[in-house]
DNA sequence: CCCTGATTCGC
DNA sequence: GCGAATCAGG
């Protein structure tokens, strides 16, 4: 595959609305995501340069470095980053108001029976909302489509049909994916409660 | 381990 | 010019 005048556009079309070299050449085919770096640095628009702690020169070995060539190409139009957007959707499982009293809310809320917790009961009520917005988008995968890297957290009754494991991504080593990694080791501030 | 972009250098 | 290999960071 050679760079195409569409292709090149393509190129930059994506990389311009801020997606991933990667994405990108999955998107184009026939070229894998160094193939779109490449390109992106010589057509010299790497520009996403945000603050990424690396503003000198890298002192490796370069003699008689030419400098860079200062042409100035009109730029009316800035890209500013385009941040996707999340479009989080603040979805209120259960609306029970309680105005007259803040106190702490219940254990888990919504219907899905938690997992194997540990043992502790209460866990950030941020972490249990990512983990019920998040199984939403799970993958909902059986059993034997686990993967090293797919979330294996289980979600319903195993003696039911509704049952089934997250399997998104995993976060770097651990077993669950981010939102059940929060949920899944806590700092152990449990209670021994129930106190016979 | 997965991912990201950046750089180098033989082709 | 191209892009795999490598590097550097998250």
């Amino acid at each position: 595959m050679s760079w195409t005048d569409e292709r090149v556009e393509l190129l930059k079309k994506m990389w311009g609305e801020g997606q991933s070299a990667s994405q990108i050449a999955k998107e184009l085919g026939g070229v894998t995501r160094n193939a779109v770096i490449g390109k992106v640095h010589r057509l010299g628009l790497s520009n996403r340069n945000s603050g990424t702690s690396k503003p000198a020169a890298e002192p490796k070995e370069k003699p008689a470095a030419a400098p860079k060539p200062a042409a100035a190409a009109p730029k009316p139009k800035p890209q500013p980053k385009t941040e996707p957007a999340r479009p989080v959707t603040p979805e209120p499982a259960s609306a029970d108001a309680r105005p007259a009293t803040p106190a702490r809310r219940q254990i888990i809320p919504a219907g899905q029976p938690l997992p194997p917790q540990p043992s502790a009961n209460e866990i950030s009520p941020e972490a249990l909302a990512k983990v019920n917005e998040v199984e939403k988008k799970a993958k909902k995968l059986g059993l034997m489509e686990l993967t090293e890297r797919t979330c294996k957290w289980p979600v319903g009754d195993p003696a039911t049909e509704d049952f089934w494991f997250c399997g998104l991504p995993v976060q770097q080593g651990k077993p669950y994916c981010e939102a059940h990694v929060g949920v899944a080791f806590q700092p152990m501030s449990a209670r021994r409660d129930r106190k016979r």
